[in-house]
DNA sequence: TCCTTAAGCGGACTATAGTCCGGTTATGCC
DNA sequence: GGCATAACCGGACTATAGTCCGCTTAAGGA
């Protein structure tokens, strides 16, 4: 519907009532439509995030299936970062409410179930909770911090690699 | 004041003005106090978290002062994660809000300090940025998660030391 | 003791997410 | 074409966090 109008303002400052409005809606039906203002969020990153699991699913290696699993989930992790900051503000908008709804959407089930197949592939015990573990690692609101204090996103996603003790893809390896 | 009439009750599911008016006094009094809810919530648990604190600068190895900075880091997880366990509730208000509010908090510096100053004695770059990643994996909200899915503490323990590669604190090693 | 001034209090007020119900429009049957 | 029924819509309503200002009470000076 009038989601393209609504995403071209940005969703930071904008107020449902407000968005209803642009959109030449009731509130109601913008609430019938998408439950929550995180699920409009997620309705609006959705394009993006589809886009990334494709690449995942039938793109090339090393994101793609190819290379082993130590290589594709340094891969993810890089590509997961830059996803994130290109959509920045939706994604934070789509994992702050109260109950835990960053869990219950269908994006963290796929990060989810792709993190915890890698795991497994490698070898490891316990694939599906190391897998929500990673995932915490990648949560928008550690970033959103992380940007704010100046860290740059190379280092950032280093961090994160060694932390982890994935194996470093040397890709993209400025600095 | 009424912190403890408070305390009592637990916070989850009581309003602002319940708060206020069980306390026999107006909410901007509680405001004036407290700040916010999650600036109520922090004062809550600031005990528990002032003990755990202790413990860590005076209180006896692993988790004080003595071993090698790897056991010292497996031992503030496994300390951190009962602490979180036990005040559950309190913690996850805390770490709620929208503007990062996590990250602000005293009690987040402290840990955030204690980890950075034990993996750069480890020998490890970027210390300050890799202690930031590893309090993501000890997100309330991420545990609560996981106790609802029925994984059991110590299993949790154990995912995260091992993906984090810290030594495996073989302490209270049931299963 | 009374008056002046500062500090602190409390509850009415605002902002905003999310709900609900009465009305309106569309659909299908006679 | 006209009516019964269902689907959908919109905006008034509710719940709740957080703000603000007038009033009360305490402190200090004469």
């Amino acid at each position: 519907m009038a989601r393209r109008l609504v995403a071209e303002r940005g969703i930071g400052a904008l107020t449902m009532d407000e968005l209803a409005q642009a959109a030449r809606v009731g509130k109601g039906t913008l609430y019938r439509a998408f439950g929550s203002r995180a699920g409009l969020a997620e309705a609006l990153v959705d394009e993006a995030e589809r886009e990334l699991q494709e690449r995942i699913l039938t793109g090339p290696p090393p994101l793609g299936y190819g290379p082993g699993p130590a290589e594709r989930l340094g891969a993810f992790v890089d590509a997961y970062l830059a996803f994130l900051s290109d959509n920045d503000e939706l994604v934070l908008e789509t994992e702050r409410p109260g109950e835990g709804a960053r869990f219950h959407t269908g994006a963290y089930g796929f990060w989810h179930a792709h993190i915890a197949a890698l795991l497994r592939e490698e070898g490891t015990d316990d694939g599906g909770l190391r897998a929500h573990v990673v995932l915490a690692t990648l949560a928008a609101e550690l970033h959103a911090h992380l940007r704010s204090q100046g860290y740059e996103p190379d280092r950032i996603r280093s961090a994160i690699q060694t932390t982890m003790g994935l194996s470093q893809v040397t890709r993209s390896r400025r600095r």
